[in-house]
DNA sequence: ACGATCACG
DNA sequence: ACGTACGTGATCGTT
């Protein structure tokens, strides 16, 4: 007999990442569903096997996770629309007759090396149908495997490994021994990959043998270092690395023989996603498609029925902890729990009842595009975590139940305890710190905001992108030439390394020695060597036009999605200050500051009828220091509308206000910022180019005249030394324990976040306010404008023709009005295009 | 995985 | 005498 025996995860996961998204009228996703049968069905007419299984990981920890800790701890999560598949997966193979197999405590690669050397055993040949190299350990004359859903559809056999690798099948087991498997999180041997690997199992058959003759290899003595560094983290890859042979799993081949398929069942789901193609490809007769249709519709109303029971029975509780997992809403009250399947969740979040939410902007990812609102938000766990510590890296479940002394959910049935208990505990820290106004008026209805914008995205020309990349070519590889030619080498001009070999050996250009692992060659030293040698400029263009290329041109083409649009994610609890962040791309370090990395900002552009308005607050750090600290002459500079810097050097120089010269109102600026930022002498010697003695006289002048802004340097020092936190003027805190730090340069480093943060923390709670205030505004005069993105001081609007100046109105209203300080508040606003044409 | 570099506010 | 401004994220080379 012939036995296919498929690797579920991993084939649904090819299918999912090849296929693009497709989903049904409700949202539900099927890329992953279509991909996998349309493999399946290659699968079956390509083998004609006589039994077929399908092997599923389940999601709890397998013996070997127990045994060496979770080392799959880093792995992704399955996103959300791919999760939501798996059922239908199942579902449907069930349907087909075709048996699912899995095991707790085991994977899928287990179940698969079982059954098929099972099926050997018993005189039978297998096919593993895989799309991970994984499972070539496990071939043999009897077993192949096929990397389904890749291009090449070849069956591996013993021949073509020791063809492809030189190695037999079962010592691909030794090679990631040592080599590891970085998605597995199996460590190897550091230093080792797939080549050295290899090479070491063709000559020495098993890392045993290696081990035992370890002083007779003719190995370099690196090598040899790193093999011995590396031997016990090499056995237990090799453990980590060998697939079972033993799962506890039925392993009579008969077992495996398709039954009969439930054709109304499958017409059924079929026709719930909608799959047209592949009812078809089936084959069912239109009499059961027609019997399922109304089975269909009397499930439909059983639904509504039992939907409308539950409702009433839950809504004369008033208040609820929820978590959306794997698509289904966890619902706990008074710590029983209630799941609420995709077709309920709407119905349950949309209703009055007070909610407290785990990752509510999870859950707006979830709600926005399915256009339910939530309603009555009063909590949510991860906001909260993180008001309550700003500084944690990790917000998960497990870690904050650790964290706050409650016992962590082991199953899902423990888990309305557990998110009852956390939350109970930190709704009353947030309290008794006084956080809750910052998280019902900020954090909590920001959620919506962010996801809102992450939604919505910002239109990208393409095409303007590809030319401006391919200008950069042109620029990069002449540059590049000249280099090598005022080298009188080729070299990586990228290797600060190989660069610092050039310019401070072969040039003998004066080298400032630094940094740990060599040569410095960033900018600063750049700028030190210009007139030193001709090659020095070309290096400092190169690298500012490669990293144009790389980062932004490169990385922002990738970026984009099918709507030609580029969706950041904005991250709410990320920084320690209370700024949002922008990832993948980062749409808040878009170049600027130059000529030609501006021009970047021309590919950012609103829809066809549409412009982009941009809104910037000027000065916000300044103006929230002249509140916080109450200096009245910096005060009344703000308040009358004078420029701060000139006010500054004016000040600072003790010169008449029309005597600052640029020059002066350029190191005044720079003293200025230094201030923002905790300053010293030397640093702000080297902005400004003065000397240390120099600087420090600003600085001393400086405090001098703002008297009020030395007493609230000295006052904020002083508060974080006796509390260990600093707060901003709405009370977000941050924890600074370094304060009291026995060595004095870590103290001082504590020193400048202390004063630092309450005014880069107020001016980002302000814009965060702002922000809130400009969406629901232009939600509630139903404008055809959108707010899309955030720099920081700065929101931008994506607004149709006809309301621009309308919304262009609304940004600077609620922006400068959003808070009430002891100076105004300014915004520019302008209207254009692009991005670039806004600035 | 980490450091160096550089983009932004 | 120390080592040198606050807050981020992406890319590349090196280990």
């Amino acid at each position: 007999m012939k036995l296919l025996v498929i690797d579920g995860n991993s084939i649904v996961n090819r299918a999912f990442y090849g296929i693009r998204a497709l989903s049904n009228k409700k949202g539900v996703f099927t890329n992953a569903v279509t991909g996998f049968l349309n493999i399946l069905f290659k699968l079956q007419n390509g083998f004609k096997p006589d039994c077929i299984a399908v092997a599923f990981d389940l999601k709890a920890p397998t013996f070997r996770h127990k045994l060496y800790g979770e080392y799959k701890g880093t792995r992704k999560p399955m996103p959300e629309e791919l999760a939501m598949q798996m059922p239908y997966v199942k579902e449907i193979l069930r349907a087909m007759g075709i048996k699912i197999v899995e095991k707790e405590g085991w994977e899928a690669d287990d179940i698969l090396g079982t059954l098929s050397h099972a099926a050997e055993a018993e005189g039978n040949t297998a096919i593993v149908a895989t799309g991970d190299r994984d499972s070539f350990q496990l071939i043999t004359d009897n077993i192949s495997v096929n990397l389904a859903g890749n291009k090449e559809d070849t069956l591996y056999t013993p021949e073509e490994i020791k063809e492809k690798y030189g190695v037999t099948p079962i010592q691909m087991i030794e090679v990631k021994a040592l080599m590891g498997d970085a998605s597995d999180n199996i460590p190897g041997v550091k230093g080792v990959g797939e080549k050295t690997a290899l090479d070491l199992i063709q000559k020495y058959s098993d890392i045993k043998n290696i081990y035992n003759k370890i002083d007779e290899l003719e190995i370099s003595p690196k090598l040899k270092q790193k093999l011995i560094d590396g031997k016990e983290s090499c056995f237990m890859s090799r453990e980590l690395g060998t697939i079972a042979l033993n799962a506890p799993i039925e392993t009579n081949m008969e077992a495996y023989i398709p039954a009969e398929r439930d054709e109304v069942k499958l017409a059924e789901i079929l026709t719930e996603l909608e799959m047209f193609s592949i009812l078809k490809k089936l084959n069912i007769s239109s009499e059961n498609v027609k019997k399922a249709s109304e089975k269909a519709s009397a499930a439909a109303i059983e639904e509504a029925r039992e939907k409308r029971e539950a409702e009433e029975v839950r809504l004369d509780k008033n208040g609820y902890d929820i978590m959306l997992k794997d698509d289904a809403l966890t619902v706990c009250a008074n710590m029983n729990a209630a799941k609420y399947g995709a077709g309920e969740i709407k119905a349950f979040l949309e209703n009055d009842a007070e909610k407290r939410t785990f990752d509510l902007k999870g859950l707006y990812s979830y709600a926005i595009p399915k256009g339910i609102k939530i309603k009555n938000v009063s909590f949510d766990t991860t906001l909260s975590a993180y008001l309550l510590n700003v500084s944690s890296s990790d917000y998960s479940l497990p870690r904050l139940c650790a964290e706050y002394g409650v016992k962590a959910a082991e199953n899902d049935e423990e888990l309305p305890q557990c998110l009852y208990e956390l939350n109970t505990k930190l709704l009353s820290k947030i309290n008794s710190e006084k956080l809750n106004k910052i998280l019902d008026e900020i954090e909590i209805p920001l959620a919506e905001v962010l996801t809102s914008m992450e939604i919505d995205g910002v239109k990208v020309d393409l095409e303007g992108i590809d030319s401006f990349g391919r200008e950069l070519e042109e620029k990069i590889i002449r540059t590049e030439e000249q280099i090598y030619f005022e080298a009188g080498e080729k070299f990586n001009i990228s290797s600060p390394k190989q660069l610092g070999v050039i310019l401070f050996e072969k040039l003998n250009l004066p080298s400032g020695k630094k940094t740990k692992t060599g040569y410095s060659t960033n900018a600063d030293v750049l700028e030190n060597l210009m007139d030193k040698h001709p090659i020095v400029p070309l290096i400092s263009d190169y690298r500012a036009f490669t990293k144009l290329q790389s980062t932004y041109v490169k990385g922002l083409k990738d970026a984009v999605k099918e709507d030609g649009r580029i969706h950041s994610t904005f991250k709410q609890t990320e920084t320690r200050t209370g700024r949002i962040s922008s990832a993948e791309p980062n749409i808040q370090n878009i170049p600027v500051r130059t000529e030609l990395g501006k021009n970047m900002r021309r590919f950012f552009t609103a829809k066809e009828g549409c412009l982009l308005i941009d809104a910037d607050y000027s000065q916000i750090e300044l103006r929230v220091l002249a509140h916080l600290a109450n200096d009245k002459i910096m005060q009344q500079a703000f308040l009358n509308g004078d420029d701060i810097h000139t006010i500054t050097a004016s000040q600072v120089f003790n010169q008449p206000v029309d005597w600052v010269t640029p020059e002066l109102r350029s190191r005044a600026k720079a003293v200025n910022f230094g201030i923002v930022y905790g300053i010293g002498a030397f640093s702000l010697s080297k902005d400004t180019g003065v000397s240390v003695a120099e600087a420090k006289r600003y600085i001393d002048a400086y405090l001098a005249k703002y008297s009020g802004v030395d007493a609230f340097m000295k006052r904020t020092a002083e508060e974080a030394k006796k509390n260990l936190y600093v707060e901003t003027m709405f009370g977000r805190r941050r924890y600074i324990p370094e304060i009291n730090a026995s060595n004095k340069i870590v103290q001082a480093a504590a020193k400048r976040i202390a004063m630092n943060t309450p005014i880069q923390g107020t001016a980002a709670d302000i814009i965060k306010l702002a922000m809130i205030k400009v969406y629901k505004r232009l939600e509630a005069e139903k404008l055809p404008a959108r707010l899309i993105l955030q720099v920081h001081d700065e929101l931008i609007v994506e607004a149709e023709e006809s309301c621009a100046e309308k919304a262009a109105a609304i940004l600077k209203e609620e922006m400068e009005n959003c808070v009430k300080m002891a100076v105004p508040l300014t915004a520019d606003v302008k209207i254009g295009k692009t991005w670039f044409d806004t600035h």
